[in-house]
DNA sequence: ATGTAGACTCATGTCGACA
DNA sequence: ATGTCGACATGAGTCTACA
């Protein structure tokens, strides 16, 4: 499983876990909103830049993100 | 400190830590030599496509070295 | 062994609109 | 509220070469 697949579902488990909706995150981390849906659905590679932006609103850590990306994967191999 | 920043003193600490050169590094992780340079001082944001393959090399994980990234920017502000 | 440069490809990320 | 589309610009990442 290629990292922006679980990096996806990670993002969106942690967004419904924060309680918000795209639109929200994306206002909240100045992104766009389409971009949201496209990182969750692994469309995109994130760069840190912008995993920066996401971790404050969604209450996390940028590494506790890609902890629980790390996870996923194995739990997915 | 912007995170690009902080992740390229973080990688650079890394790869002496792992007795690494630059040239080393890239074979390992397969990516270009002087894009290694390039991430060390700051002046691109790498992806996490990219993360994922500099870790292994290093004997460490991504997330450790957002950790470490995020201390780094913590004690620098 | 590292920094830097140019030229390049293509992915990231933006913006507006519509189902 | 989300997926998708198209057009766009910016930036990531490659490759070769030289100080």
């Amino acid at each position: 499983m290629e990292p922006e697949v679980a990096f996806g579902k990670v993002l969106r488990a942690l967004r419904k876990q924060a309680g918000l909706s795209q639109e929200r995150l994306a206002l909240d981390a100045d992104i766009q909103r389409n971009y949201v849906s496209l990182l969750e659905r692994g469309l995109n590679s994130v760069s840190i830049k912008v995993l920066f932006k996401l971790a404050a609103p969604l209450k996390t850590s940028p590494s506790e993100m890609l902890e629980q990306t790390e996870q996923l994967r194995k739990r997915h191999r």
